[in-house]
DNA sequence: AATCGAGACAACCGCGGGGAG
DNA sequence: TCTCCCCGCGGTTGTCTCGAT
């Protein structure tokens, strides 16, 4: 049986995916479905291979993913189920709506495991696991508990929730106001006067790979910066005012 | 302030199943 | 029945972040 070269053979891109690879990638998909994942990239004018986009799209951008906070109900459920049907993370995640193979698989390995086995692994037994124990305590008088993905969700380059994959701003007041306590954020975002920074706008800006071309965005900017007292130019960075505006990634202390 | 190690999660690799011709 | 090709799965690696020293 002859396989198929691998990407790096092919010329073709590895590593993390850009914005304008997955804008490029939910267009197409939304357009046309994904009826062959190796022809996809060719068509839809990607270097990827298939399996890169088929991995991109499932694990990420597909608009059904639920991410983050993992409920103590979905943990029991991924434990019992892996008790009984062992590493067969397609099947766990079937049973998990929203949820992929390749998440579960992680928090499996970071995270569930360690907690069903602490003798395994004594530096989770110390003061982390015995923080989950207590923030778990805390969720069962609250609802949903913070996971330990979450954590680290908001710093990390993720832009699954690009299905609506950058919220128009009506809906990014929604997600800062639950993230964070970013007041002046919050006026920027009620502020009529601005453009609507939705799909588009940032599509825009990422596909030009130039702010200078786009003066509406660095006058958005500078008046967030002035409004928070940032010094002028201090955050000249679109990719971290992307995750500021799209996905309320915290602003840094001042 | 710099360095190091661990944790978290995205992405890749290789194998095997299964359908089409 | 055999071969080819595509896809999905599970294991593994790579990269980034953060806290400890």
């Amino acid at each position: 049986m002859v396989r198929a070269p691998c990407c790096e053979k092919m010329g073709l891109k590895k590593g993390p995916w850009t914005h304008q690879e997955d804008r490029i990638l939910i267009d197409y998909i939304n357009l046309h479905g994904h009826p062959n994942w190796r022809a996809l990239p060719k068509l839809a004018g990607l270097l990827r291979c298939g399996k890169s986009c088929r991995l991109r799209w499932t694990n990420y951008l597909r608009p059904d993913i639920k991410r983050g906070n993992f409920s103590r109900e979905e943990e029991e459920t991924i434990i019992q189920l892996h008790t009984a049907m062992g590493n067969r993370w397609s099947a766990i995640a079937a049973r998990l709506p929203g949820r992929t193979d390749n998440e579960i698989k992680n928090v499996w390995h970071t995270y569930l495991k360690k907690r069903l086995n602490p003798n395994t692994n004594p530096t989770v037994t110390s003061s982390k696991f015995q923080q989950e124990v207590e923030i778990s305590k805390e969720d069962e008088e609250d609802g949903a508990r913070s996971s330990p993905l979450e954590t680290n969700s908001s710093s990390q380059t993720s832009y699954n929730q690009i299905d609506s994959p950058q919220p128009s701003s009506t809906e990014i007041s929604s997600v800062t106001t639950s993230t964070n306590d970013n007041s002046c954020m919050e006026d920027m975002l009620l502020d009529q006067s601005l453009p609507d920074m939705d799909e588009e706008f940032w599509s825009e800006i990422f596909s030009a790979g130039n702010s200078d071309e786009f003066p509406a965005v660095h006058e958005n900017i500078g008046q967030l910066q002035s409004r928070c007292g940032f010094e002028s130019n201090l955050h000249d960075d679109m990719d971290f005012w992307y995750n500021v505006f799209t996905r309320g990634e915290e602003l840094p202390q001042i």
